[in-house]
RNA sequence: GGAGGGGUCGCAUAGUGGUCUAGUGCGCCCGCCUGCUAAGCGGGUUCCGGGGUAACUCGGUCGAGGGUUCGAAUCCCUCCCCCUCCGCCA
């Protein structure tokens, strides 16, 4: 979240941001809290102090008649004291709600625009192949390679749950470990973490409490699953300040993810390109206020570096302020292409988030041993989210007769070069 | 799931209603002393917020949140976490 002091001295560029995002927050209501706020604080502040002092002079007095005295008196205080805390625990209770539904700011480099038609692709790498027969959709793919079964994933679970099996599914894994070797051998520190956090995680990462209808909950305990495994690592160091000399910290994390996606049916629900559960390599860095700008380049180069290494033709794209999401003040995406769709996919989204999560999660570090804390700057991508990767490499590959080739990085972790057709290709 | 024991300043501990402004030791920082180092001596050492240009000052902070009281580390309630044993289990 924004602190309150930022959003007091910089109330007319949190104003434009909002706009520039399409929020709907009212930045005056906020400002009119606050200022209740540390009016009554001051009061009630006072009031301590002298019900301090008197009763330190109460402990120190030996007339049992004074004392009798200054009792009565100070219970009078102490009720006053009580009926402006109650007063001043609601205004801070609403404040509290109301700064947590504050998105992050807009950084300056950021195109302006309402929504994703004025996100801005900034660079382009790869041509696509140019196929000498109609290249088929993933969907079909899988079945001709026996490797995909939508429908008894949904007779297991429901719509958008599916199995891959055989040479997918091993795929899938070969992807993953691919990413992992790579980032790990960029200097990123390879984490398992949990697949479900509690309230107070989600509330740090800023899923909550904005975001609930997009979450599975045990409905027995206190347990949210993860919609992707950021929300882990922002609670890697949740109420620490972290010692000097330890930033930057770089993590990279293999987690299924699980979002409710209560979008319209119809809607991109062919396939797997958008699901309940999806496995995501995804990295995070901790790091100095004066290197996050440098550190999201770093993430979109290793994102880039995944999709070039796999020789798939991708293209970054720059979010406008109406795209952006909720935490991030800046994102690049990165998109492949997957002819057999005939449509970009989104496989990373890197988002510098400055001091935002940071905040809301009480994480500080100290710069040098004697100074005083701050809020490091957090920053996420994937690298990168698997199903897409997989639909990518399924529908670049592929061969006339739905047999798919395996890209020369996989072939050491898949110890093949070829997936074979082993089904008939559907007529048409 | 059952029974018991715990959570206090970076670490270790003391503290069971008012001289707690949380003591002591270790560690760390500054100074003094000192051929050098060590020892010794003195001082300092949580974090958050309010007010103030500032020096400074006030409030809060003993796992978290409520409550009792003029006054809570200390008493009461709810919750969280850790340890030991039993049960269950990959």
């Amino acid at each position: 979240m924004l602190s309150i002091q930022f959003i007091r001295e910089n109330a007319e560029r949190v104003r434009r941001d909002m706009l520039l995002r399409n929020a709907d927050v009212n930045i005056d209501r906020i400002l009119q809290l606050d200022d209740q706020r540390r009016q009554l604080l001051q009061q009630v502040e006072s009031l301590r102090a002298k019900r301090n002092a008197a009763s330190k002079a109460i402990g120190a007095a030996k007339d049992p008649a004074e004392r009798e005295v200054r009792i009565a008196e100070m219970r009078l205080v102490g009720d006053e004291i009580q009926r402006l805390e109650t007063k001043l625990r609601a205004i801070e209770d609403e404040l509290q709600q109301r700064l947590y539904e504050v998105p992050n700011i807009v950084d300056e480099a950021v195109p302006r625009g309402p929504d994703e038609t004025s996100n801005v692709v900034v660079e382009s790498i790869g041509e696509p192949r140019a196929f000498d027969f109609v290249p088929r959709p993933h969907w079909e793919l899988g079945t001709i390679v026996d490797g995909l079964d939508i429908e008894r994933g949904a007779r297991m679970a429901g719509s958008r749950f599916y199995v891959l099996k055989g040479p997918l599914a091993r795929l899938q894994r070969a992807l993953i470990q691919f990413m992992l070797d790579e980032h790990t051998a960029a200097g990123f520190t390879e984490a398992y973490v949990p697949y479900m956090l509690s309230e107070a995680s989600l509330l740090a990462s800023g899923q909550l409490p904005k975001f609930r209808d997009n979450l599975y909950r045990d409905a027995e305990e206190d347990f949210y699953f993860i919609p992707t495994a950021e929300v882990a690592l922002v609670n890697y160091h949740r109420d620490e300040i972290i010692p000097p000399g330890q930033l930057p910290q770089r993590f990279v994390a293999h987690t299924p993810c699980f979002r409710r996606e209560k979008m319209s049916a119809g809607r991109d629900v062919r396939g797997i390109k958008r699901g309940h559960q999806f496995e995501k390599v995804e990295m995070f860095v901790y790091c100095e206020p004066e290197q996050s700008a440098a550190e999201l380049d770093l993430l979109v180069s290793r994102a880039k570096h995944i999709a070039a290494a796999l020789e798939l033709p991708h293209r970054v794209v720059a979010l406008c302020s109406g795209d952006l999401g909720f935490n991030a003040s800046r994102t690049f995406d990165l998109e492949v292409w997957a002819p057999g769709q005939g449509e970009w996919l989104e496989v990373s989204s890197a988002s510098n988030c400055l001091d935002f999560q940071a905040r809301r999660a009480n994480i500080r570090y100290r710069p040098a041993p004697e100074a005083a804390p701050r809020h490091p700057h957090m920053l996420n991508a994937s690298g990168l989210a698997l199903p897409r990767t997989v639909i990518a490499v399924m529908e670049n590959y592929q061969q006339p007769d739905g047999s798919i080739a395996v890209p020369h990085v996989l072939q050491p972790y898949l110890r093949t070069d070829l997936i074979p057709a082993v089904h008939p290709a559907p007529a048409g």
